[in-house]
DNA sequence: ATCATATTGTTGACTAGGACAACAATTCCC
DNA sequence: GGGAATTGTTGTCCTAGTCAACAATATGAT
């Protein structure tokens, strides 16, 4: 009993075709390149096309704030360091699903670009309180300005009732485990 | 994954907060272990979700197909194989925007475990022609029972609505380059 | 107070994914 | 025929993600 039941339309959707010959290509006409072929299973199942659209928005978005060098992850820590000062890699790891080691190592990246801080704790030994220097405070400023640019194309590409759709179906997605 | 939705239920509230607490400690006690804060700037951001939403579900895919041994990214191979008999190696890249090279290791690995052919295509001394084996299209028949559970738990764990309202946001060709 | 247990941050090692350059073989097309 | 393009392949690099181990510190039961 696949779930497809109310939303099937089967595999309707995606019949590629094959471009035709001669139509408008470079100087060297020649096979099509960009030929795209029947996705078979994959017509039914979520994940695939989560994972195409999560790209295509990373690689914008990476695009977007090349200049700045910080990356989805990256920009991901600052703000919650920002909206959290003194919170701890734990907490910090917890938040955004970041395991411990990896997000050790991102802040070593971030601390040597003197962009975020580790404090001692004062009431715990064992834990830092992180917080972002004031060069971490402007570079994120102009970080959240280029991702509002690239939110803002995002909407524009995908039009106004499919990106609040999404953001109305993503929020708060109960998962655990 | 922490379970994030449990306590985070007004997406709202999530932006007045950080108002002067200490460095280490909010005023009123020491945070839990568990605990999550806020998302800051994250909150108005389609990508991050996105994300979320995805490693959610690969890992929902992954763990449902793990007696088979087959990941997303071979799953969606062996999909595009099985629905284009005979295509070539970079039509199937094309479908899938896997990149030649990546490609070309992900098809040793299935070819190594039989559940793929290369074979020699007829009019192009350049191309291979992909098939399954019978092997492979056995596997991944039992593939795609398995990958249709895995879906039947996302729609359950998302909801009717939220999973419609997903697939349809998601589906459409908007994504490329 | 003591001792077992848990948490925190860290390091090392390993696997996968993705990007890019170079290359040989082949095909296209003028 | 010969230059240009395509296809598959290999090599190399870098980032992500996972896991095990470890030292330092904190916690809690007794």
């Amino acid at each position: 009993m696949p779930p497809r039941a109310a939303f099937s339309r089967t595999t309707t959707a995606a019949r590629a075709t094959r471009a035709s010959m001669s139509a408008d290509k470079p100087a060297s006409g020649r096979r099509k390149a960009g030929a795209v072929s029947d996705l078979g299973a994959l017509n039914g199942h979520l994940g695939y096309f989560i994972r195409r659209l999560q790209i295509w928005v990373f690689q914008d978005f990476i695009r977007t704030l090349a200049p700045l060098e910080i990356s989805p992850a990256q920009f991901s820590v600052l703000s919650v360091i920002n909206a959290n000062e003194g919170l701890s890699q734990a907490e910090l790891g917890n938040t955004l699903a970041i395991e411990r080691a990896r997000l050790v190592r991102l802040l070593n990246r971030l601390q040597k670009r003197r962009l975020i801080e580790r404090l001692p704790s004062s009431a715990d030994g064992r834990r830092h309180a992180l917080r972002l220097t004031p060069i971490g405070q402007t570079t994120l400023k102009q970080a959240m300005a280029l991702a509002d640019r690239h939110e803002a194309g995002l909407l524009a590409k995908l039009g106004e009732e499919r990106y609040g759709a999404l953001m109305e179906a993503l929020r708060d997605p109960s998962a655990s485990s």
